[in-house]
DNA sequence: CAGAAATTCCCCTGCGCGGGGGATGTCCGC
DNA sequence: GCGGACATCCCCCGCGCAGGGGAATTTCTG
């Protein structure tokens, strides 16, 4: 039986030279290639031909790990991407499966599981650490339930944006923006706009470098 | 000459082991242990007699990576600390100088960078990649105009906490609050205070999960 | 078509908070 | 001793915002 063809997709040097030595102790396992971000795995996909991408969902630059995968995942059967990130929330690991990745692993998980998870990957088969199948039950869906429109005002109450500089950036109305608002700290259990900032970076809804500066 | 003996703090196992993996590959190094957390770092240091510990800033649990490297510090001169982290901030790199780091290496960096800055430990010398070198000079000491008391308010702010709670907690008056939190937000350049924990998150006087639940 | 959901806008109330003053007492260092 | 930093507390003003109503419109869906 032919190797199992994976790539690493990770903003951290360190970390993939790391992963890279040890999925490559495995005879039947071999890294065909890396990348530092999303864009720069579109590029080298064609020589690359993997089985498996293992995927960190928190890369720098314009595309996401999620993103990233979805766009993987329309392209066919090939490459399958396993998902392996720091922080687990739930939020997070639904969003990655929905985007079709086969597999999710944390970065604190036995590194057996890692090897397990990509050895799933190779043959199709979904594999999901303890913890991310946990998640997959603990998640109602966190904001799913709210409407396109009030994720557009979740983003930019987020940002610090008043209810005035929201309304003139939709040019609606300040009064409408307060409804919206209204209803996402409903709809999220939070009391005040302040804590919308985080539960956005908790939730993998933004990035901390778009929050700050 | 004896291999240098090097430790591994980190909460990420993959990680751990994927970095084992790589400087085990050389034959002037000798991986004697790991540990998940800073707690579980004291106690393995004895049997560890480590010259180097890799030490990752961003740790779950009560103490965070800066606080451990600066009481591996104050224990004399071994180990050395070398701080390996994902996230370069000024703040950060130079909070893990003073409190008494070695090294500093992203993790975005190139393996022989990391490799450089172990050897370099194990010989006593001061190591920074380019990027932390950087940082030592762009950092104008953000934060530590503040006053002590002001860093109490600062933290509190960032929980979320509403003047009044914060004056219960503190055991003074609002009104002494606002004076501190108008301060704090002057000196910081913010103008509201739900940028306050967003601040303290980038600048790491907090982690996520303090902030969130 | 009927109903639901989404979006828009409006009214009112009360509190939190940012910005502007200032005052008092303590402690430390020059 | 005298200045300066620090911590404490006080007053005023005005805006922003959460929470409670309601209502009109369009758009989607059954």
């Amino acid at each position: 039986m032919d190797r199992i063809r994976v790539a690493l997709v990770d903003d951290h040097h360190v970390v993939r030279r790391g992963v890279r030595a040890f999925l490559e102790s495995f005879a039947d396992i071999s890294v065909v290639g890396e990348a530092a971000s999303a864009e720069e795995a579109f590029e080298k996909l064609e020589p690359w031909q993997a089985d498996v991408v293992l995927m960190d969902l928190l890369l720098p630059g314009g595309m996401d790990g999620i993103s990233a995968t979805q766009r993987l995942h329309e392209l066919g059967e090939k490459p399958r991407v396993v998902a392996l990130t720091a922080y687990m929330d739930d939020a997070r690991v639904t969003a990655a499966l929905r985007a079709g990745a086969i597999g999710y692993v944390r970065k604190d998980a036995l590194p057996e599981v890692l090897l397990e998870a990509v050895r799933a990957a190779g043959r199709g088969q979904l594999f999901l650490d303890s913890f991310a199948a946990e998640a997959v039950l603990n998640d109602s869906g966190v904001g799913n339930e709210l409407t396109p429109r009030e994720r557009e005002v979740l983003l930019l109450v987020a940002r610090g944006m008043s209810n005035r500089q929201i309304a003139d950036a939709l040019t609606v109305g300040d009064e409408t923006v307060k409804s919206h608002v209204t209803a996402v700290l409903g709809k999220l259990g939070l009391s005040q706009r302040g804590q919308v900032a985080l539960w956005a970076l908790k939730h993998g809804w933004v990035g901390l470098d778009e929050l700050v500066e």
